[in-house]
DNA sequence: GCGACAG
DNA sequence: ATCTTGTCGC
């Protein structure tokens, strides 16, 4: 599976993916090797992203939330502006550079992007998955399309989001009266073996430990190149 | 100025 | 994603 070029190419790649139905995935353990990977972008461009922006992705593999495996730190450019429903045409090729750099393979990848929350039913975080083979998990802080009732403020409690009638995603309380995260099924996961990785990864703030990791390298990472630019 | 559909 | 401003908490 390669990443398109086209927007045309995508639409078309994401309908495939939203009707296969690759073996499903289930941790095999309490405490799966998880990696979060992130994308961000050089400070300062005005709009919501443009082509050929530089970026830094990085990917962080760890034992659920706590011992660290291995990173990964990827330079490239925005591959497209941004556009809801075609983010894999920005961030997929620099998203999956910075996993399939890890030194380790992980069992399972955390994007921060949608699963089949999506128009055709494969954003991101199932297309990253596919693409790399390995089971994918979507977290971000809202719904692409989806919608549903607000989840009860303890910590672990979860309210379903539908589109067209089924459930695409759902909302999880990581931290008690914190507002909750969406997390979304991607490739060969189902609600319920993302929600479990997803709370095993929470160690003391809202999202999973090893997406902060990334998101924090990421963006040192980028930092670094401001301070002393190439 | 307004609205806002992932990042 | 980035930008701004303000507020709260460790």
């Amino acid at each position: 599976m390669m990443w398109p070029q086209t927007h045309a190419e995508l639409i078309h790649v994401q309908r495939e993916l939203a009707s296969s139905r690759p073996a499903p995935w289930r941790p095999a353990g309490a405490r799966p090797l998880v990696a979060g990977c992130f994308v961000c972008f050089a400070r300062g461009v005005h709009g919501r992203g443009r082509a050929g922006e530089p970026g830094w992705a990085a990917a962080v593999a760890m034992r659920a939330d706590r011992h660290l495996t291995g990173t990964a730190i990827t330079r490239g450019r925005a591959g497209a502006p941004y556009q809801p429903g075609v983010l894999a045409l920005r961030e997929g090729p620099l998203l999956a550079a910075a996993v399939g750099a890890l030194p380790t393979e992980p069992e399972v990848i955390i994007a921060n992007a949608t699963g089949r929350d999506h128009p055709y039913g494969a954003g991101l975080a199932l297309h990253l998955g596919a693409v790399l083979d390995l089971p994918s998990i979507g977290v971000t802080d809202r719904p692409l399309l989806a919608q549903g009732a607000e989840a009860p403020p303890e910590s672990g409690a979860m309210s379903p989001l539908l589109l067209d009638g089924s459930e695409v995603a759902r909302l999880l309380r990581t931290r008690p009266g914190v507002r909750p995260l969406v997390v979304h099924a991607g490739w060969r996961t189902d609600l319920d073996a993302a929600a479990h990785v997803v709370l095993a990864s929470i160690r003391r703030a809202r999202t999973p430990e090893p997406l902060r990791r990334a998101r924090r390298e990421a963006r040192r990472a980028r930092a670094a190149e401001e301070h002393c630019p190439q």
